[in-house]
DNA sequence: GAGCCGTGGCA
DNA sequence: TTGCCAAGGCT
C-alpha cells in the first residue's frame, strides 16, 4: 500500500470506499443539515427511509418552514429525541426570517440556530460549503483515540478538545468535506467500536492505539447509569359503537414531549403479590377518577391486556394496559381527545402506544 | 458536569 | 435478558 499522511491516505481511501447515500447525491445545504440532525445519536440505516420519507414532503427549506408542526412530528414518528424535529423546524423558521431561506455560511450564525450544536455547525458547514471546519462526533472521538492513543475518558469536555485540536490541525483546506466524511466513514465501517478491521485500513500505519496493542481498549468512556423503573398503569378507553378510542397530549415538555398517548399515570406502590381482580378493580377506579372524560361514566367492561416494557435512553416503563369499554364518546376536553382508527394515523405517538395499537386494535 | 431526551439492533 | 451502542444538543 502506498503510504503518505493520514489526511491524504484517509481521503484517498473515502473518495474509493464512501458510501452512496440519499444524502450525498448533492451538496444541498438543507438536504445535509436534515441528514446531519437525523443521524445524531442514530443508526445511518434507521435514517435511510426516514430521510427519503421527509425530503418527499418536504423537499425544501421553505416547504419545511410552512409545515405544520404537527405534521412535521409524523414524520420523525419512531425516530425518537422528538426535541430534534422541534428545533429543526424552528430553526428553518428562523432562516426564512433572518436569513432570506438560505442556509447561514457563517459559523456563528448557523451554529446559533436551536438544535444546532458544535457538531452539527461544523458538520453542515464543511460538507455543504467545505469550509474547513472540524465535526467532531462518536466515531471522530474514537478514529482520534485510536490514531493517538489517547488514554482519557472521551465523554470529557477536556479530552474533546484536544480531539478537536487534533482534526483542525489536520484539516486539508479545499478538502475539508471528504475529509470530515472521510474520518466518520472510516469509524462507520472499519474503525469500529467491538471489532476493528485493521488490516483492510488506510491509516494504520499510523495508528497508535495498534503499534501497542489497544485498539479494541481504546477509546476509554465513562459507563452510563442504568435507566430507571417507572411503573405505569394505562387505560385504552374505547368505545362500543364506532371504536374510537380516548387519547392524550403529552406537556410541551420532558419525555416524548408533546407527543400522544394512551392515557397513563403513575402506578401505586406495585404489589405482585395482589390477587388480580383487586388490581384490576383498583385500575378502574383509577381510570374513572384519573381521566376525566370519563367522570360520572360507566365502564361497560374492562380487563387487562397485558404489560409492556419500554426502555428510553434513562428510564425505563412498565406499563401495565387495560382496555375499558364506554358506550359512547363523552365530552371531552383537552389534552384529551376520542379519535376513531382513521383519525388516530394522523397523531404521533411513541413507539410504546403504537406497539399496544398493533397488537390490539384492528389496522 | 451531569441528567435529560428515543429507538432498535446486536452480542 | 441485559448492556452497549449510533453522524448530539439543551439545561
Amino acid at each position: 500500500m502506498r503510504t503518505g499522511t493520514i489526511t491524504g491516505d484517509l481521503v484517498r481511501w473515502y473518495e474509493a470506499a464512501r458510501r452512496d447515500l440519499p444524502w450525498r447525491l448533492d451538496s444541498d445545504p438543507y438536504r445535509i443539515w436534515v441528514s446531519e440532525v437525523m443521524l445524531q445519536q442514530t443508526r445511518v440505516e434507521a435514517v435511510i427511509p426516514y430521510f427519503e420519507r421527509f425530503m418527499g414532503r418536504f423537499p425544501t427549506l421553505d416547504s419545511l418552514a410552512a409545515a405544520d408542526g404537527d405534521e412535521v412530528d409524523k414524520f420523525w414518528e419512531g425516530l425518537g429525541y422528538y426535541s430534534r424535529a422541534r428545533n429543526l423546524h424552528s430553526a428553518v423558521r428562523e432562516v426564512c426570517e433572518r436569513y432570506e431561506g438560505t442556509v447561514p455560511a457563517s459559523y456563528d450564525d448557523f451554529r446559533s440556530l436551536p438544535g444546532v450544536g458544535d457538531y452539527t455547525a461544523g458538520a453542515v458547514l464543511s460538507i455543504a460549503y467545505n469550509q474547513p471546519l472540524p465535526a467532531v462526533d462518536g466515531n471522530v472521538l474514537r478514529v482520534i483515540a485510536r490514531l493517538f492513543a489517547i488514554p482519557d475518558d472521551v465523554m470529557s469536555q477536556k479530552t474533546r478538545k484536544t480531539v478537536v485540536g487534533i482534526v483542525s490541525g489536520l484539516l486539508p483546506v479545499g478538502r475539508a468535506s471528504a475529509f470530515n466524511q472521510a474520518l466518520m466513514e472510516l469509524g462507520a465501517l472499519l474503525c469500529m467500536p467491538k471489532s476493528p478491521h485493521c488490516a483492510e485500513c488506510p491509516v494504520a500505519h499510523h495508528c497508535a492505539a495498534r503499534q501497542r496493542g489497544l485498539q479494541t481498549s481504546l477509546p476509554v468512556r465513562a459507563r452510563k447509569s442504568a435507566p430507571k423503573d417507572v411503573h405505569l398503569t394505562a387505560v385504552l378507553a374505547q368505545t362500543a359503537d364506532d371504536g374510537s378510542i380516548l387519547v392524550r397530549r403529552r406537556p410541551a415538555r420532558g419525555l416524548l414531549a408533546g407527543l400522544w398517548e394512551i392515557p397513563n399515570w403513575a402506578a401505586p406502590e406495585p404489589n405482585s403479590v395482589d390477587l388480580e381482580t383487586t388490581v384490576l378493580s383498583a385500575a378502574r377506579s383509577q381510570a374513572l377518577s384519573n381521566m376525566e372524560p370519563l367522570r360520572g361514566r360507566r365502564l361497560e367492561e374492562m380487563h387487562c391486556l397485558g404489560q409492556y416494557t419500554h426502555t428510553f435512553s434513562h428510564r425505563r416503563w412498565i406499563m401495565s394496559v387495560y382496555h375499558a369499554q364506554v358506550d359512547a364518546r363523552s365530552h371531552c376536553r383537552e389534552p384529551y381527545r376520542w379519535v376513531d382508527r382513521q383519525e388516530r394515523t394522523m397523531y404521533t405517538f411513541g413507539q410504546v402506544f403504537n406497539k399496544i395499537f398493533r397488537e390490539h386494535l384492528a389496522q
